[in-house]
DNA sequence: CTTTATCTATCTCGAAACGAGATGGCAGGC
DNA sequence: GCCTGCCATCTCGTTTCGAGATAGATAAAG
């Protein structure tokens, strides 16, 4: 319906009626805003008629202002360096973001993970507040759900991640007390019965991923404890109590330093993808961006620099 | 063709936005600002993907603004009030008309209305500074052509006046030296040739409308004195030496104060009108406007007042 | 006096923008 | 499971916009 309404100063208007009066004509203003003679001439008159006052004297010359034309010449100015400042204050913001970002990170992954990205978030985004919430991956999936987070390290199986990042691909392995067998490099999937072991509870993440994968090869497994704290399963392990499966993120360390050995794990290998999941309230959000573009980075570097046993995904 | 520019804030989705902000939520903000809440959520949209950043958290009970937002609401707070304050200046600057006009106005009217008008403007229109430039009609006519007044009193003998305003009518008469014949009220055209005249030079307004009238009628002048000049006319009458053919404005007071007579002409009677005319390039001013409007009150009171022997014209 | 050049105002038309209304998706409350 | 409230998206008719053409006015040049 036709919108009458009062009038209202439009900033495309300001512009052509500055770009006018500093060029001194319509036509040479048409040339500078690259606009058409007649569209200029035709706002211009808008505004005249929404004033209800002549602001520009016209004749074969060009134009020349009036005393309310100048007047408003100055307001338009200061309009129009409002709104420049405004757009500059705001899109600053966006290349320096700033602010406080949470982010869910599970234990396994926080072991390789939550040193390097916090040192990379304090020297690469030092405005923004990096607040890491560790926890076991069933309560974090249920917190980001819940919008607890910005973001999330999460873990996959299937093929399909939705709109999640893959960050990395990781291999599950048998985890070994030092100086215990199996001392081969790696292990049949039919063969883990042999191995007493320690992992977590019954609606872990890990514990299904492993036990779908046994169900469906016709395997049992020897579950001796059920513990749903990483550490001590770890400990148990290290203590020759037990043995366990894991991903190399939960025990790179302790590998790295001859406190426990890796055995692979085939026929099948069972793998799992590291994903990062962003809530998708924050995707406009500059500082949940910008961290969203670093922690691939920082998977990179890991990966590529041996200090996590995965492979970095293909891009497409 | 497709405008494809950078993004330039628009009032109105600064507008929106901060309706939106105010209410907590589009769907009030819709029902406040009487605009459909989709409408609403497309502005608010093009904003933020303008700025690059998020600028309201959007849930299930409403919206919050986002630091961003609360930056970009404070700015547009601003912007708004400065085009309020430019809209208010402006069309104050039409309530209170301020600034310089200029007038040429004839000798002869200016003998009557000079005084009246400037002290009307000066009263009723005190910002205003009335510059009033007094002259022969034939000079006026060039010079209101070229530009040089935004208005003019003129006069026209017929009765078209194309879109300048009549003021008043007019009827020449016989100027006649205090004690001397004729002392009838009136005088017919065929017997003017009996007095000795002075009157304005050949290209004067006065003069060819009176020539021509009387070159129609078959008549003859006896013209012993061309003076343009209307005070050393009035001069030579009120000493004797001559009579002369005038309007009543141009010796309303020398009339009134019995240093000369009057004495009607007809069969015919000649007219003439005292118009308004307007420069096109300042219609628009509202200085000029308010002037323009002035004028004819002043007159009407003239005439009303018996202070100016003309009529006023029927009003359509 | 005629022609040329320059400038603004107006008109037409196709493209873009706008907003209303309808609808779908989501989440919380009952 | 249904209802309510809110936001996002889509469709369609209307309005606005600007390009291009053209007319009118005026001063300068020939």
């Amino acid at each position: 319906m036709p919108r009458v309404d009062f009038f209202i100063v439009d900033i495309r208007q300001l512009r052509y009626f500055i770009g006018v009066v500093e060029a001194g004509s319509f036509t040479k203003a048409a040339a500078t805003l690259n606009v058409a003679q007649s569209a200029l001439s035709l706002h211009v008159r808008q505004l005249e008629e929404g004033f209800g006052t002549q602001l520009l004297v016209r004749d074969r010359t060009g134009v020349s202002v009036t005393a309310s034309g100048d007047k408003l010449l100055e307001r338009a100015r200061v309009i129009l360096r409002e709104i420049q400042l405004t757009e500059a204050e705001l899109t600053n913001s966006v290349a320096a973001p700033s602010g406080e970002v949470t982010i869910g990170i599970p234990s396994g992954a926080a072991r390789v993970l939550s040193g390097p990205l916090l040192e990379s978030v304090r020297s690469e985004l030092p405005r923004i507040s990096l607040k890491m919430i560790e926890g076991m991956t069933g309560p974090l999936e249920e917190w980001m759900s819940a919008g607890r987070f910005n973001l999330a390290v999460l873990y996959r199986t299937a093929e399909s991640v939705g709109q999640m990042t893959v960050l990395a691909r990781e291999e599950f392995c048998l985890v070994v007390p030092p100086g215990q067998a199996p001392f081969e490099d790696s292990i049949r999937l039919a063969d883990l019965h042999a191995f007493p072991l320690a992992v977590p509870m019954r609606n872990n993440n890990v514990r299904r991923s492993v036990a779908d994968v046994v169900a469906q090869h016709g395997c049992v497994l020897d579950v001796r404890f059920e513990v749903d704290s990483l550490s001590t399963i770890i400990n148990i392990v290290m203590e020759g109590k037990a043995y366990s499966i894991l991903t190399p993120s939960a025990i790179q360390k302790e590998a790295s330093q001859g406190q426990v050995r890796t055995v692979k794990i085939i026929d099948p290998v069972i793998t799992r993808s590291v994903v990062l999941a962003v809530n998708p309230k924050d995707e406009r959000s500059p500082a949940v961006s910008a961290v969203r573009k670093l922690i691939p980075k920082v998977v990179r570097t890991l990966i590529e620099g041996k200090h996590w046993s995965a492979t970095v995904p293909d891009r497409v």
